[in-house]
DNA sequence: TGACTATGCCTAAGGGTATTATGTATGTTT
DNA sequence: AAACATACATAATACCCTTAGGCATAGTCA
């Protein structure tokens, strides 16, 4: 079962900015593993996908980074850029408002 | 405003089952009008989408075609194919429970 | 009649992005 | 010592949507 993975294209960005919006500071991997968690592994967010949808979104100045080391290791977390909080909540909104038009067009098929 | 096109991607082929599943025999201008108004607008499926979203269908075998000509104009219908049914549920099931995640994830931030 | 719009199908170039696989490094557990 | 968890990263590949165009028929309007 290839679970849902397919879904993802083009949502990860928007799923990354409201995640990161919610808790302020997050870094890479602890996102992979609350996604995971929270979605009892229906939703995996994988590194492959995540490292480089954050660089994006750094580049485009809508998240910004900072290097910490704990516990011997290295972390980046990120969080969102203030100024582009009005351009990250109208995203956030485009998307739950797609999804909304989606729950309405699979359910008139149940 | 380039609206929430670009979270349509890996949906698409989905949302055309669905539809397809819903209404029996629909032909993609159909499809792609009725979307528009069932959606204020806001969900737009164009053209170049929507036909070789449906040529690949037909060539997994999940739908079936048959031309008309109605009004002197070429139609061509699609509608599913009924021994793909279960994995055609299945797979409506999975963007449902994807749309599911993402509003609790969603949510979560208002 | 000629021009425009609506209907109806199709394809191609281009870019964006997730998948899969892999690499590096440190700390912890067995 | 081996294995696993933590934590970052990149590259090849393939997928697929956007944009832009092309073709054809029917109806409308000046």
């Amino acid at each position: 079962m290839d679970s849902n993975k397919k879904f993802l294209n083009g949502t990860l960005k928007t799923i990354l900015l409201a995640l990161l919006r919610e808790n302020g500071q997050m870094y890479g991997y602890e996102i992979s593993q609350m996604t995971k968690e929270r979605t009892n592994q229906k939703l995996l967010l994988t590194e492959g996908a995540i490292y480089p949808a954050l660089h994006r979104l750094e580049k485009d100045g809508l998240i910004v980074s900072s290097k910490e080391k704990v516990n011997g290791r290295n972390r980046k977390y990120y969080s969102v850029n203030t100024d582009s909080l009005p351009e990250i909540d109208a995203q956030i909104n485009l998307l739950s408002q797609f999804t909304g038009h989606l729950q309405a067009l699979l359910n008139l098929t149940l």
